[in-house]
DNA sequence: AAAACGATCTACT
DNA sequence: GTAGATCGTTTTG
């Protein structure tokens, strides 16, 4: 029998409009395999950010040593420093175009005692309930910028149950994306592990 | 060279 | 709910 997770999505399921790619990512699985064994996590909670009319993303402002990684190849790993923590963004359409889906908040599937140890905490809500809280279940920092997550190595996404339309809900929107016509924040109606922010309620 | 900022988290009430 | 921590990146002078 096939391990567990070991196929990655291929480049044509990021190579899309990056709102597409946010709402196919919930359900598919994150997976980091080294030495010490495989951590997975189910992604229940994503966020588009666009190439164009989009003051949110960081590609925003043009090309930067930063951002450099959004405008690379679809399939990619966009990670970043944020308050002294790491977030894990996935690059998406062609290269050349600022655009990517930031992964928000999963559920622990596999090596969730290293999680714990990592997470410094027991309380399964807290493991991957945000986009730095998943970093550090991971171990995620800056040298995985750059990361090909389409060869199925070391860190990848592998296909998982697919969500039906009825179970995805949009996140609430916040900030300057509050007037954004089309929603940007996807994540599963079930909000066990969720991220904060996604759980607190719209308009408010 | 200095300052401001941030796609966040934790602790606390 | 809100305040404060925290530090690399970007912007400004």
């Amino acid at each position: 029998m096939a391990e567990k997770y070991a196929e990655p999505l291929a480049v044509s399921f990021y190579a899309r409009d990056p709102v597409s790619v946010a709402r196919d990512l919930l359900g598919t699985v994150l997976v980091r395999r080294d030495r010490v064994g495989v951590r997975a996590a189910r992604i229940v909670e994503v966020e588009a950010y666009l190439a164009n009319n989009d003051p949110a993303s960081h590609s925003h402002r043009g090309l930067t040593r930063r951002n450099a990684s959004m405008f690379e190849q679809a399939g990619l790993a966009y990670v970043y420093t944020i308050h002294a923590k790491f977030c894990l963004n996935v690059v998406t359409e062609s290269q050349g175009v600022g655009s990517a889906v930031l992964i928000r908040a999963a559920q622990p599937l596999e090596g969730v005692a290293r999680m714990e140890m990592l997470r410094n905490t027991t309380h399964e809500r807290q493991l991957c309930s945000g986009p730095a809280k998943l970093c550090g279940a991971f171990e995620l920092d800056l040298a995985w910028d750059g990361w090909d997550l389409t060869r199925g190595e070391r860190l990848w996404i592998a296909a998982g149950q697919s969500v039906e339309a009825a179970n995805i809900v949009a996140s609430p929107r916040i900030g300057i994306r509050q007037n954004a016509e089309a929603p940007l924040r996807f994540c599963v109606r079930d909000s066990r592990f969720l991220s904060r922010r996604a759980t607190r309620r719209p308009n408010g």
